[in-house]
DNA sequence: TTGCTATATTGGCATTTCTCGCTATATGGA
DNA sequence: TCCATATAGCGAGAAATGCCAATATAGCAA
């Protein structure tokens, strides 16, 4: 299944969902912190909240909505649960919105 | 000034108004029934409305919001007013969406 | 001026979104 | 088992958005 290109524009209005995506693009970099690698299995929750200042309720939220919208995958290991990117629907996303507009 | 990449989100994040910028891609198609060139002049309100099938007020808000977002210009010729597409300000906001996505 | 047409603005109501605090659930350790 | 931690989900109130009808305004022509 494909991504919706109306799904995906919803989850991107909104500045602190858009930052989020774009700060996953260098994980490495803007999540430093975190343990495991997140260019391999993702960023946790609590990690990406840190950065945000939002509630932890408001991320898990939007979080949630960038992966209906399929602009991130998410995985559960242990207690945590890790997001990443979803490289090739994000490229997909791009090249439709070029196409259309 | 150049083209802010939140407002020109907000403005697409309705399927109408995204409706309405795609179809000003190819204007002379969507539009033939407008005498004066749509490609050179732009479109007046009242066809797109009719493609639209929204209200008279609807679409002028969504006209204005796109225009509010610089991804469309206008100017009045008599008692209509054409838009027409901001194609480097378009272009311009793809690429800032590529860069930071 | 009067009146017609095209567009913009205003007001309103219903729906959605934003964002929180609180609570529920799942996981793993003592 | 009990507790601490991580995340998800559930109201809820404020704000924004969707969309309309009605009204205002601007341009033009008679």
């Amino acid at each position: 299944m494909s991504i919706d290109i109306n799904d995906a524009l919803k989850a991107l209005d909104n500045p602190a969902r858009l930052a989020i995506l774009a700060k996953l693009k260098d994980s490495r970099k803007n999540y430093p912190e975190q343990e495991v690698d997140p260019e391999q299995v993702g960023v946790c929750v609590s990690i990406i909240q840190e950065r945000a200042g939002l509630s932890q309720s408001t991320i898990s939220l939007y979080l949630t909505a960038l992966q209906r919208a399929k602009l991130v995958t998410s995985q559960r290991i242990g207690p945590w649960t890790y997001y990443k990117r979803d490289e090739a629907n994000i490229a997909e996303f791009l090249k439709q919105l070029q196409d259309l507009i």
